[in-house]
RNA sequence: GGUGGGGUUCCCGAGUGGCCAAAGGGAUCAGACUGUAAAUCUGACGCGUAAGCUUCGGUGGUUCGAAUCCACCUCCCACCA
């Protein structure tokens, strides 16, 4: 019950992952025992995102250094859409679609963190199972009554919506932030629950919940809060063109997902290293060091694609990842054996089955998605952007067939410098 | 409820009867240069090999011809009540 590293805080601040913390120095003696902290996930699609990847990590970091993690998955505040900086009202998923969506998150979300028989070992909790059966009234009368409405019309994370016309918002989505203080005096009663982390947007709604706890219980709770991960160009962390990068590899492959951190900005690289691993500062200031030195290729993005692709995809993912990444961007396509193509195929590479007999150049590329219309797969080819096979290939009116593949069967396309497909007979 | 202003191609935004698939910017994509970068330069950017076809909130109408004019509908915004 002893072994708590009191150093988390201070590993915390070097990393740069302390956005606010309510009474740091209450927290900094408070974190001296073993304690219970939380942090919520609501369930807005199959799948978490890699947004919330930090702090999934930040959990894992204080169960590492000797706390108990519960990770909240919000059944119920899903229902009801958290409006905290969000430009407008959103639009509710019925009960069904949520209720999927919880289970997806749970089992995602318990990858993350140990639940072996250790005194911290962690919890996944459902809001939903404390809130579905209170009724109006009670709700009203011994929660509603501790929340000042004039108090919740300054949160920052409102004020947007309340003051600017035409958008409004709605009083379920106002009611958000009390059903999220709940959540936590319910924790504190429950779960001895003395510490929320979330997002910097979640400042307003976990102060909320301090309070509330107060009110109840006469408890004394934290919170703290993570930066927004933000890109030294100024778009949004998290999008790539081809969309958001999911945590579930059906949705984003392990592939694509270790691509997408290879492909960080160096303006960004050093940072997303503190934020996303495990490495110590030593270790990372090392990397720099060697990076400003060495003229041409930074090493950073491949150690940061290594770390946070073995988190979330574990080392056959990574593997898988790596296998395909070498084959594409440093093999020679040409000495890829018949098992090696069917491996790329396994680890997720992109790829099509196709049921004709022979295709042109142009319909390969539409067919296999590299172009989305028969005008842009000529232009890519008359661009001099499309290689078949590692060959670069110019002319529209190429036919492929089974016979001109690779071991009488494979087509690896590529069009550009990054997009590949397999094309399989 | 009243008055006024709007809804244009992924986004912003010009366009007020033919010269408009529709200016300009952004985003995106490709090429060159590179490090599977950044910056820069070049090109593409509704669909179609082309002829041509389909777009400018919706539906009808006027006209040889409409994103542009008319009617109705719908959504948004501002101000007033």
């Amino acid at each position: 019950m002893s072994a708590v590293d009191t150093n988390l805080l201070a590993d915390l601040e070097m990393r740069g992952l302390i956005n606010q913390m309510t009474s740091p120095e209450d927290l900094v003696q408070h974190l001296r025992e073993p304690r219970t902290l939380y942090c919520g996930f609501d369930p807005t699609a199959d799948s978490l995102h890699i947004g919330s990847l930090v702090p999934l990590l930040v959990l894992k970091r204080f169960q590492q250094a000797g706390h108990k993690p519960l990770a909240l998955v919000g059944g119920a505040t899903g229902m009801i859409g958290d409006p905290s900086f969000k430009a407008q009202e959103r639009k509710l998923n019925d009960e069904a679609t949520i209720n999927g969506w919880v289970e997806k998150l749970k089992h995602q979300v318990s990858a993350f963190i140990e639940f072996s028989d250790q005194a911290n070992s962690a919890a996944v909790v459902n809001n939903y199972d404390w809130t579905h059966n209170v009724d109006v009234l009670t709700f009203l009368r011994d929660i509603g009554k501790h929340f000042s409405v004039n108090q919740m019309i300054q949160k920052e994370s409102v004020k947007q919506r309340i003051e600017r016309e035409g958008d409004g918002i709605s009083f379920t989505e106002f009611t958000y932030m009390i059903l999220q203080s709940y959540d936590f005096s319910e924790l504190y009663n429950q779960y001895a629950c003395t510490l929320q982390i979330g997002g910097s947007d979640q400042w307003g709604n976990i102060t909320g919940g301090t309070e509330l706890t107060r009110r109840r219980y006469q408890g004394q709770v934290f919170g703290l809060t993570l930066p927004l991960v933000t890109k030294a160009d100024g778009t949004k962390f998290g999008k790539t063109e081809s969309g958001t990068i999911w945590l579930d590899a059906k949705k984003t492959s392990q592939y694509a997902f270790y691509q997408f951190w290879i492909n960080t900005a160096d303006a960004d690289v050093y940072k997303f290293l503190r934020y996303f691993t495990f490495l110590g500062e030593a270790d990372m200031v090392a990397i720099e060091e060697r990076d400003k030195e060495a003229q041409g290729r930074p090493e950073a993005q491949g150690i940061l694609a290594r770390e946070v692709t073995r988190l979330v995809h574990g080392e056959e993912g990574l593997q898988a990842a790596l296998r395909i990444s070498e084959a594409l961007f440093s093999g020679n396509l040409q000495h890829l054996t018949a098992a090696d193509l069917e491996q790329l195929y396994q680890d997720g590479m992109p790829a099509s089955a196709t049921g004709a007999e022979q295709l042109t150049l142009v319909e390969a590329l539409v067919t296999s998605g590299l172009a989305k219309s028969n005008k842009m797969a000529r232009e890519f080819v008359g661009n001099n952007a499309v290689s078949v096979n590692g060959e670069k290939c110019t002319q529209v009116d190429t036919l492929l067939s089974a016979a001109t593949g690779l071991h009488g069967r494979y087509h690896i396309l590529k069009r550009g410098k990054k997009l590949f497909h397999l094309l399989r007979w």
